[in-house]
DNA sequence: CCTGCCGGGAT
DNA sequence: ATCCCGGCAGG
């Protein structure tokens, strides 16, 4: 709760209007160090195809707020289960399907009987 | 190869 | 004020 603000959700320290001198924008873009928060997750999580459940700033692709550091409490009360998932697979290409692994009933099993006395008679027959 | 962030641009 | 992309850099 009290974590959006409807009337501003977009709150950056330096608007883009009052650009004032700062204009270091050059230098540190060329000197910041990349990957504020190491992997971000709206993007991970939902997926370009979900962009309108990632933050306000992964949307525009700003800094991520839903996982800023330095925050303190009240922080995204993750899931510290062992996810072995992780990168299983080298690379993603964008928020894989995440597909379900496999469907429990037998949608496709098909099972043709391979052993079949009949035949295997038959078989035994003509070849004898 | 991929992701994230900033600035700048568009509405 | 809100929304988005281009481009840069690191792993
Ligand atoms: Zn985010």
């Amino acid at each position: 709760m009290k974590i959006e603000k409807p009337s501003a959700p977009y709150q950056p320290a330096v608007n883009p209007y009052a650009k004032n001198g700062g204009g270091y924008g050059l230098l540190a873009k060329l000197q910041r160090k990349r990957d504020t928060n190491k992997g971000r997750r709206c993007r991970k999580v939902y997926g370009v195809e979900q962009r309108d459940k990632w933050c306000n700033m992964c949307k525009w692709k700003k800094a991520c707020d839903r996982f800023a550091d330095g925050a303190n409490d009240s922080e995204i009360p993750d899931s510290p289960s062992p996810q072995s998932a992780k990168r299983a697979n080298k690379y993603r290409p964008t928020v894989l399907p995440k597909k379900a692994a496999h469907l429990p009933d037998a949608l496709e099993l098909e099972l043709p009987p391979p052993c079949d006395p009949t035949q295997a008679l038959e078989a035994l027959r003509v070849s004898v």
